[in-house]
DNA sequence: ATTGCCACATCC
DNA sequence: GATGTGGCAATC
């Protein structure tokens, strides 16, 4: 703690003050403020004062005019420390988001809030005596006064006794707590318990099963660089069911034995109480776990465990990464192609390009595990930036399921119009017959709607970007929102001639009905969106299907993840085309992952599963793949396609989004900014660039606000930044009343 | 965001 | 001249 001077960051959202403020430390205050300090300060006219963080302290300030000086500092200390002050920079400059949000994002959970969140605090009573006097005041007590002997008694055995349990176990009243302590025997205390998201004691702890070959090099692999400190990036590339965590486990042990911690990142929809039970089963309390449903004084506690070193392994979501580790040995993401770890608001950060920086900071290792991992990920580990490692088999020597494709567009032909084909439903018949369970999937993806061909299957896409066109109702138009380039809706086919051309949709609502009708006689539960808006009904709709042995599970993204029920033998993928065409490059990969994961839900347990995959386009290079289960094809290809035209990771794609309520002068003023963005770039970036739009978006109006795009294609370095935190300057200083700018690096979708 | 400031209009 | 309003710049 140096220097007589501080910079805060104003906690204000508004863009024009998002810069640093200096003032000077009173006498007062020298000692107490810190890189972290949560402080008041004078600011304005008038004598208003606001708060902020300190983000520096110096000796000296090149401000020239008076200094105000800081008001107040929070006695908690600190809500951070240097290395996530460097975080916080790190999340500036490469997502363009405000200091103020950069901060808030690594700040302890519910200290950004205006009610603070209250400790949680028990009242009991300890021994005020020593345990010689407190032995013979026992005595003296013996016939007198027999309950205060038995709390007396409990106060020697233990440390501290909450009041509530004293009067549980003794069956006295607080008279006898109020009698010994005005005998001064006792001692009225209070202490903070931590709310446990955990109940420690009901998980037994089990060690490690015995490795297969394959895991234990794995593992020695990773552990080598965890020992040696060593900054290595290792893709672990393992089938479904090929043991990955048991392979984290061992490497978060060794973490543990040398006195490093460690963090694990999983999707929040596969942070299940069985994945948590599993950590927690092997590590006890030295787990802590953050996710969203945890409520806010959960989430606190668990904060002040992880800070006071109490805690050494975070499990949790995406927000995890953030965790006040110290000396991290380890951090893990678990199915790291999953689009969850992109922040959907500022800072729109990547879990894994946070965690790299962090694992550079620690010299830590860096596991990314997947089963179907990210084109990007794949990439670096050809490149030999990633070290490949491959789990080919199952340690159980249980067999991968059966994947089938069936036409859809036999189906219409012989004139069955549902959305369950014939063959699918022989197969949910013999699955019944067998007393077997079926998990049917809906593929409905994204908000556009794209426009395809029930007769051939071709799906009208864009000329330029190999993406779909989206399908606009009140124009009857398809437009491409990468580039705009648009077209009226074709009467007939391109390709075939068929009138039979048509926008795609079917719902789950729709489906369950088919089932019904189809399939009077079978139980069916539905889990979307809609029946799962109260949060507990997710778990209670599985425990449901799996205790009461319902036939059908149908459901959408939500059922291909991460589900483990023995009895499933039958997976369906309703309409495995539908995320292939989505406008967004990513959508090939999108489309793989889910049938691959879905896919694997068949056959967990003892008996062969099998999964039929339904398609208009069985042809399709992708659905291929899928149905072949065969991870290294699809990427080869996939990573073809990218290098021609030029998508990540050959290159990054920077969305500048403007929105405003009025439509008036947002186009005119999108087309300056892609102007000015053209000229800028041709001066000041080296390199090969792309400028794409202004484009609507392919939701053209949301809360109220119209949108436009431009896209940018470029490799991004320093220069590309700089050139992106000036355009970012420029649009603030432009004070625009209703223009909203937000700069995003290599969004997920295109909405 | 919030404030003070300045120019200018409005009132009687 | 007193009072009111909108744009605008500055906030350590």
């Amino acid at each position: 703690m140096e220097g007589k001077f501080a910079g805060v960051i104003i906690n204000r959202l508004a863009l024009n003050i998002d810069r640093m403020f200096h003032y000077s430390i009173p006498d007062g205050l020298l000692g107490k403020i810190d890189i972290g300090s949560h402080v008041t300060v004078p600011f304005g006219n008038g004598n208003k004062t606001v708060d902020g963080f300190v983000l520096s302290l110096s000796n000296h300030s090149d401000f020239d005019g008076t200094l105000k000086e800081i008001l107040s500092v929070s006695e908690s200390g600190p809500l951070f420390d240097r290395e996530m002050l460097s975080v916080c920079q790190f999340l500036k400059q490469k997502y363009f988001c405000s200091y103020i949000s950069a901060v808030k994002t690594v700040l302890p959970p519910g200290s950004g809030r205006k009610n603070k969140v209250s400790d949680k605090l028990i009242r009991g009573s300890v021994l005020n005596v020593p345990y010689d006097e407190a032995f013979d005041a026992l005595e003296k007590l013996r016939d007198k006064a027999p309950k205060q002997c038995k709390i007396l008694e409990l106060l020697i055995q233990n440390d501290f006794v909450a009041d509530s349990d004293i009067l549980f176990l003794t069956g006295a009243g607080y008279q006898a707590i109020r009698a010994l302590k005005d005998k001064g025997l006792a001692r009225q205390e209070t202490v903070e318990v931590f709310r446990l998201p955990i109940d420690y004691e009901s998980i037994p702890r089990s060690a490690s099963p015995v490795l297969t070959e394959e895991q234990q090099y794995a593992v020695d692999r990773i552990c080598a660089s965890v020992t040696e400190n060593q900054n290595n990036t290792f893709l672990l590339h393992g089938v479904t069911g090929s043991g990955k965590t048991e392979v984290f486990l061992n490497c978060i042990e060794k973490a543990l034995e040398i006195g490093k911690t460690a963090i694990v990142l999983v999707p929040e929809i596969s942070l299940t109480p069985q994945m948590v039970t599993r950590f927690a089963a092997r590590f006890g309390k030295k787990i802590a776990v953050l996710h969203s449903a945890l409520s806010m004084g959960e989430r606190a506690d668990e904060y002040k465990r992880i800070k006071s070193g109490e805690a050494r392994v975070v499990v949790g979501a995406r927000s995890a990464i953030f965790a006040p580790l110290k000396n991290i040995g380890v951090i893990v993401i678990d199915e790291e192609h999953e689009t969850s770890y992109k922040a959907e608001n500022a800072p729109t950060y990547h879990a894994r390009e946070v965690a790299d920086f962090r694992a550079k900071q620690h010299g830590a290792a860096f596991v990314l595990a997947s089963a179907t991992p990210s084109v990007e990920s794949f990439y670096q580990a050809k490149q030999g930036n990633y070290q490949l490692i491959s789990l080919t088999r199952r340690p159980t020597a249980q067999n991968l399921p059966t994947v089938a494709v069936s036409d859809m567009r036999e189906e219409i032909k012989n004139g069955n119009r549902s959305c369950i084909g014939l063959s699918l439903q022989r197969e949910i018949r013999k699955n019944k017959e067998q007393g077997e369970q079926t998990i049917l999937f809906l593929n409905r993806r994204g908000f556009s709607t794209f426009v395809s061909c029930r007769s051939c299957g071709f799906v009208i896409k864009c000329k330029n970007c190999d993406v779909s066109l989206t399908y606009h109702k009140a124009k009857n138009s398809l437009t491409c929102h990468y580039c705009g380039y648009t077209i009226k809706k074709p009467e007939v086919c391109p390709n075939c001639a068929s009138s039979f051309i048509k926008e795609f949709g079917a719902g789950t609502q729709k489906v369950e009905e088919e089932l019904h009708s189809l399939f009077p006689d079978l139980s069916v539960i539905r889990m979307d969106v809609d029946t799962t808006s109260v949060k507990s009904s997710h778990r209670a709709i599985l425990e449901k299907f799996d205790k009461e042995k319902i036939d059908i599970l149908l459901g959408t993204q939500m059922v291909a993840k991460g589900l483990d029920f023995p009895n499933v033998t039958l997976v369906g993928v309703l309409a495995a085309d539908q995320s292939l065409f989505v406008d967004d490059f990513r959508a090939g990969e999108r489309t793989f992952d889910l049938i691959t994961q879905v896919c694997g839900r068949a056959g967990r347990g003892e008996k062969q599963g099998r999964a039929l995959i339904q398609t208009y386009m069985p042809e399709n290079s992708v659905i291929c793949q899928a149905q072949e289960q065969d991870y290294l094809s699809f990427y080869e290809n996939e990573i073809e396609l990218r290098r021609q035209l030029n998508y990540p990771p050959f290159c990054d794609i920077i969305s500048v989004l403007l929105t405003s309520p009025v439509l008036n002068g947002l186009l005119s003023y999108a087309k300056k900014l892609a102007r000015s963005i053209h000229i800028v770039m041709q001066k000041d970036y080296d390199g090969a660039f792309e400028l794409l739009g202004p484009s609507e978006t392919s939701v053209t109006k949301i809360n109220g606000r119209f949108r436009q795009r431009i896209w940018i294609k470029c490799k991004m370095n320093r220069k590309a930044e700089d050139i992106f935190a000036r355009l970012r300057s420029y649009h603030i200083n432009e004070k625009n009343p209703h223009i909203n700018m937000v700069i995003e690096n290599n969004p997920f979708g295109a909405i």
